[in-house]
DNA sequence: ACAGTGACAACAT
DNA sequence: TATGTTGCCACTG
């Protein structure tokens, strides 16, 4: 099989966020071995908008996915309030009208073990590859 | 091949 | 605390 790719590296990582919990740009790309890539992990996620369609890529969330300040990094001037922040507070994340998750220390998820990533690098822990 | 583009992060004011 | 600056990097035309 074809090596993965870095988005679905990301997307891999990110299916894996439990309910509740919140994780950083850096901290993810950080478990992929790309320490300084967290830029890359943004424009991964919001490459999501791309398939939206695709069922494939339906239960990604997203929303669990802050910056290191623990604060919602997508803004739409369109409307006064925010999509993230509203998923978040669903599930049990509070969120402040500044977008800013309220004592986020009490919410960031610790992370896969390292023989969980490494199947994830390795590309096999892609749906469908089954 | 190369310049442009961000849902970042760290650091300096 | 709040901006501003700089370094980063995968991906795209």
């Amino acid at each position: 099989m074809l090596p993965p790719n870095f988005y679905d590296q990301v997307y891999a990582v990110v299916r894996r966020i439990p309910t509740g919990r919140v994780a950083s740009y850096g901290q993810i790309a950080r478990m992929l071995g790309r320490p300084n890539a967290a830029r890359a992990v943004g424009y991964a996620l919001h490459a999501l908008k791309d398939h939206a369609e695709d069922p494939a890529y339906a239960d990604i969330p997203w929303q669990r996915v802050i910056n290191s300040q623990g604060r919602i990094s997508i803004v739409n001037p369109l409307f006064s309030t925010n999509i993230q922040a509203e998923l978040l507070r669903a599930e049990g994340v509070p969120v402040g009208d500044n977008l800013r998750v309220i004592q986020p220390d009490l919410y960031w998820w610790e992370g896969l073990h390292l023989v969980e990533l490494d199947d994830i690098v390795r590309g096999l822990d892609r749906p469908g590859d089954k």
